[in-house]
DNA sequence: CGACAGGTTGAGCCTAGTCAATGAATGTGG
DNA sequence: CCACATTCATTGACTAGGCTCAACCTGTCG
């Protein structure tokens, strides 16, 4: 087990409540590396935070292209959908561990689901920028920014995800990937430590590249 | 004025009701084109709904790339925030009607709004594939498709944007834009009368485009 | 230790961007 | 109504950022 995949135990997680203020109280259900959480087209019965691990949200193409729509890291809540069809597929990234909630239990709680759901359009369309007009190196910047602050430690990231994951993120390939991290090396911005561990050596200056 | 202005009467657009079922009491206002309707950083006071013309949500980045988060069209409905500040600018494209509601007084239009925020979200959540992995005629395909479905009559889709905003859509430039939509010309699934008027010949094989 | 998946590096290519010229459309004033 | 100005769109030539294909390296685990 990795260091970044610190499991809890299922019964510690059976009422999750992060400073969010959504209570999600539920099963914590444990997800293997890659196993499907459910798929697009998937009839919507549950919501879904994460505990520990993490989540990606997908959508492919007929010829296999990937786009990672979101990351859901520990504290997200997601699966919160109008209709009852799953519009992308989401599965573990490592091992993650969920905490599972019918949704129409949730109804009393509409205005913080609102809330989840807001943000998560807060984040897609701040990421439409990313996507539309920024170089593979603002794109690294970006991301490893935004990671930073949501579950860096003290300047540094542990990824949960491959290359794979954040070229299909941020719509580069894994070559372009790996080359702007070694690039971004070089600069002194960051300092790998490992594949999947990344210090922020200046995040003020990493922050600049954003643009 | 060009046909695709239709301009209505202010006092008949008072209260709009389309199939969405939100009834948005207000004034109707016009904007001439290029105007703001509300600039990223101001405080959120109204609720807006496209009567006619189009609006435009826009993100700059400090050089003065700008990405064109979504195109508002004719019974949309914007200006819908969570907190007090905007998140982007809203212009209008050429000119435009809009009927204005103070958001304060939609409170009790809740569960619609709701719906309005996450078609939103789901649209972002769409384009994010077509930025993040689709080929720049691939793009024009999903973007003349969608628009088709939007406002499209019998096939011929009037288009309410320039070039530099398409572009600045799709992640891309206007000379692309132009070259693109005179290869889908070529191909024989489009045809042009003036710029701003597209006939959509084979939709069948455009949808087949978008991969 | 050896095998394998995942990651890095290199060489060459291709799609889309840049820079520049031309053409079409719209608007203004004489 | 036409000459001119201005803006927007198209086309061409060239460049470059990122992709493809391929080899090599690294770390993780049996």
């Amino acid at each position: 087990m990795h260091a970044h995949q610190r499991m809890i135990s299922p019964l510690a997680a059976r009422a999750i409540e992060a400073d969010d203020g959504l209570k999600l109280i539920g099963v914590a259900k444990t997800f293997a590396a890659g196993q499907e959480v459910f798929g697009e087209g998937d009839t919507a019965v549950y919501a879904f935070k994460v505990a520990s691990g993490a989540a990606r949200a997908v959508r492919l193409l007929a010829d296999g292209r990937r786009q990672i729509v979101e990351f859901y890291l520990p504290g997200d809540v997601f699966g919160i959908e109008l209709g009852q069809i799953r519009r992308m597929t989401v599965e573990a990234v490592g091992d993650a561990v969920l905490v599972v909630a019918r949704r129409t239990t949730l109804t009393k709680d509409a205005e913080r689901l609102w809330r989840h759901a807001f943000a998560a359009l807060v984040r897609a369309e701040n990421h439409l920028l990313t996507l539309g007009r920024r170089s593979a190196s603002e794109r690294l910047a970006s991301f490893l920014t935004d990671l930073a602050a949501r579950i860096g430690a003290d300047g540094v990231v542990e990824l949960p995800m491959s290359r794979q994951d954040i070229a299909d993120h941020l719509g580069l390939t894994i070559e372009t990937v790996s080359r702007t991290l070694t690039q971004l090396q070089g600069q002194g911005v960051v300092e790998a430590r490992g594949c999947r561990s990344v210090r922020l050596t200046h995040p003020a200056a990493l922050a600049e590249l954003c643009e």
